[in-house]
DNA sequence: GAGCGATTAATTTTT
DNA sequence: TTAATCGCTC
């Protein structure tokens, strides 16, 4: 009867069990959280509780649909269908669709992702006359983002004092103005941009008591996967929604919190039992994925950040082969060992292509993997990375079906107005935000009304009257047509067509591509007592919200992956190689000055490391290609982070053989040794002095032996004295003058490799 | 108003 | 290296 109960331990029961009240799940890498998580929905439905009654959120729609379909195997029933899952964002666009009119936001709002928020607010800077290099619209993206994260709209942004001294010591002190006019412009679009979706929420709960008892009512138990992941907004939307009932089930591990720069804050986890009384806290730590040397690395790696929940985490599986670590010459001299290690394994081990995933830092290293397993014949995917829904050719495609659905959105409709070209170009396109603004109307409503705009023009005419016309048909046909439609009568596909060349080529197939998912859309049945959206603005909606995980459907496809570490969160392979450990890189140079920030990159590692099932591959190159040229970076720290006992070195390339090595290898290391000229006198323009050549016989001393007064080399500033030293075992760091060059700097001891002069 | 070539700026990580 | 922007010409 309950034998979906049967195969959990002790503490995954005891997390199962538990129905009512609030219950914290700290879940180490690999303990089953998917599996207490399906099946304690299971349970509950079990117990009697209707499914509709039941919101959980999980970090990936693919996770969502996963979990959906092994609470129905747990079951033998299709109630699951009924579940409210999937991510933060699209649950709350879900909703927000139902209540948008409530907010003053057409139910059809757009979705803005990153690239249209930045072309907004560069369209405003602009308009404001400030300068785009000191304003740039990343920078201010990201700042905004952040206040909305932290639920502080405009109005409170421009009147909060540390923020105004923030905007004032970087000197923007605009900042506020332009946050409150990309607010507005959204919202005069009829936009949401991605935090949106959760402040928008978060003040449709707080002013609107109706609603706010609505899914207070609806929402009886709430789950939350990756708690640990999760940001002020979010917190605060969940404390809401789950106050009347408090079935809140939260699982999370704070040693894989790797969001931050996304507002994510640990803190919630940390404190999720002083939110609550009675909270229940269960500890999984038994590891069902990794061999023991795999876990034990991670777990020595984890070991060096200081903040962090206690928890021990050990497996009953095997002890496993000895790690790889390799060291290249090159990036591409990595791709090479990395694809020779998989066809190695293959032949050896009879591994499938699936097996193997390649982790790295960042999306621009992919680059000489793709190479290599080319090369080689070895089939991959890229997980990631620039998106299918960030092309050119279909952003082109969907802003014409946005622009159907939801003609206020002027972002849009700029995009569209001239592409194909129609003869209305940027003079005519100034003409008519002018009148706007005059005005007060919209873009459309201007060129919807030729009295309004001034502007007599047979090619604006034609436009609004051919967009008009899709809306109209929008009416009696599916989604699916009309977008064929708007391909054929705006000439978009016959453009692409008509390009023969290979990029040609490509964007015609992505727009077919398109074109077969808004089919596939429209034409999923509706199943049994669940009647689904199947308008387009549901699909706008939808797409946009796509994760990179989701973007994948045939994930379970016989190839090797290829992605970012935080794209494999949640993720295992039996084979996973973690590349590109060096400094500068991972831990990214962006990373490395700052305690919290190296430990998020430390727990990246972690979560890359535990990603392995079986096999686990640590690669680093000595120096790769940034920009067209050549640059050299010093091994991760990261890598004396793992105990030498569990790891097999090898290593490729010239350099270490003494002397011969090959014409090819002299010439690297000729090429290292000499930077080029304009990266010399890039330096010096820079004001920065030229990097130190360490001595031959570099060997970092052991910190503990250094003192006051000591001679000390240091790879990267040279020679210096060693003035203060302060902080206790772990945490020493040094005071150091490293004369005209570089002056006096704080050296973190156990991080930094210095060698004792004298 | 459109199209071409030349200059230059950029690389964390993602919903 | 590549993508985006600028400025020039037709």
């Amino acid at each position: 009867m309950q034998n979906y109960l049967e195969g959990l331990n002790d503490q995954q029961r005891i997390a199962v069990e538990h129905v009512d009240g609030p219950i914290m799940i700290i879940a180490g890498a690999g303990s089953g959280k998917t599996k207490v998580l399906t099946t304690r929905i299971a349970h509950l439905m079990k117990n009697g509780v209707d499914a509709f009654n039941i919101l959980a959120l999980t970090f990936t729609n693919k996770a969502a649909a996963e979990m959906k379909e092994r609470v129905e195997k747990a079951l033998g029933n299709t109630e699951a269908r009924n579940l409210y899952i999937g991510t933060f964002h699209s649950v709350f666009a879900r909703i927000l669709r139902g209540e948008a009119t409530k907010l003053g936001y057409p139910h059809n709002f757009t979705i803005y992702d990153t690239d249209d928020a930045k072309s907004v607010i560069k369209g405003i800077v602009n308009e404001m006359n400030l300068d785009d290099k000191h304003y740039k619209p990343s920078y201010i993206y990201n700042r905004i983002s952040a206040a909305k994260n932290s639920l502080i709209e405009p109005a409170m942004y421009k009147t909060d004092s540390i923020i105004q001294q923030e905007d004032a010591r970087s000197n923007r002190p605009v900042m506020g103005d332009i946050y409150e006019a990309y607010a507005k412009r959204c919202f005069k679009n009829g936009a949401m941009d991605f935090d949106d979706l959760l402040l928008k929420m978060y003040s449709l709960l707080t002013h609107h008591p109706e609603s706010l008892a609505k899914f207070q009512g609806r929402f009886q138990y709430i789950l939350i996967d990756e708690y640990q992941d999760t940001n002020l907004a979010q917190y605060a939307i969940i404390k809401m929604l789950g106050a009347r009932h408090e079935n809140i089930c939260v699982v999370g591990d704070d040693a894989q919190s790797i969001y931050s720069f996304r507002g994510a804050t640990v803190q919630n986890i940390l404190q999720f039992q002083d939110d609550y009384e009675d909270v229940k806290v269960v500890k999984l730590e038994q590891n069902y994925r990794s061999t023991q040397t795999i876990l034990n690395i991670a777990n020595n790696v984890i070991g060096n950040n200081k903040n962090q929940i206690p928890k021990e985490l050990w497996t009953s599986n095997k002890e496993g082969e000895k790690i790889v670590l390799a060291r290249t010459m090159t990036d591409n001299d990595e791709g090479r060992f990395v694809a020779d290690a998989i066809k190695e394994q293959q032949m050896r081990n009879h591994y499938a292509n699936k097996d193997f995933a390649l982790l790295y830092r960042t999306n621009a290293q992919s680059r000489s993997f793709e190479e290599s397993l080319r090369r080689m014949n070895i089939p991959y995917k890229l997980v990631g990375g620039t998106s299918f829904y960030q092309r050119k050719e279909i952003k082109d495609y969907l802003a014409y079906l946005r622009v159907i659905v939801n003609s206020q959105d002027e972002e849009n409709v700029k995009r569209i107005i001239n592409y194909p070209a129609r003869g209305i170009g940027k003079t005519s396109q100034e003409k008519i935000l002018i009148r706007a603004n005059e005005l007060n109307k919209t873009f459309w409503e201007v060129i919807e009304d030729s009295e309004l705009s001034g502007l007599r023009s047979a090619q604006i005419d034609g436009f609004v009257t051919m967009i008009k016309s899709f809306r109209t048909m929008l009416e009696k046909q599916n989604a699916y047509d009309v977008a064929f439609a708007v391909g054929k009568h705006t000439g978009l596909v016959q453009e692409l067509y008509n390009d023969k060349s290979v990029e040609g080529l490509a964007r015609y197939e992505n727009v077919q591509e398109l074109l077969n998912s808004i089919k596939e859309f429209t034409e999923t049945p509706d199943e049994e007592g669940e009647i689904l959206d199947k308008s387009l603005g549901s699909y706008l909606q939808q797409i946009t919200l796509l994760t990179d995980a989701d973007q994948n459907n045939d994930m379970d496809a016989d190839v090797v992956k290829l992605m970012t570490i935080h794209s494999a969160k949640g993720l295992e392979y039996p084979c996973v190689f973690v590349v590109g450990l060096e400094e500068n890189l991972f831990p990214s140079a962006m990373s490395m000055y700052d305690r919290a920030d190296l430990e998020e990159e430390r727990r990246l590692f972690y979560v890359a490391i535990t990603r392995a099932k079986e096999r686990l591959w640590v690669t680093y190159a000595n120096s790769r290609y940034r920009f067209g040229s050549l640059v050299q970076n010093d091994p991760s720290r990261f890598i004396e982070e793992i105990p030498a006992n569990y790891v097999d070195k090898t290593f490729t390339g010239a350099s270490n053989r003494p002397t011969a090595g090959g014409f090819q290898g002299m010439m690297d290391q000729k090429f290292d040794k000499m930077p080029s000229l304009k990266k010399l006198a890039d330096k010096l323009a820079a004001g920065t002095p030229p990097a130190h050549t360490p001595s031959p016989d570099f060997v970092a001393s052991d910190a503990a032996d250094m003192t006051v007064g000591m001679k000390i080399e240091h790879q990267k500033f040279g020679f210096g004295t060693i003035l203060t030293l302060e902080g206790g075992a772990n945490n020493r760091i040094a005071g150091i003058d490293f004369g005209a060059g570089h002056g006096v700097k704080k050296i973190m001891l156990n991080f930094a490799k210095l060698k004792i002069v004298s």
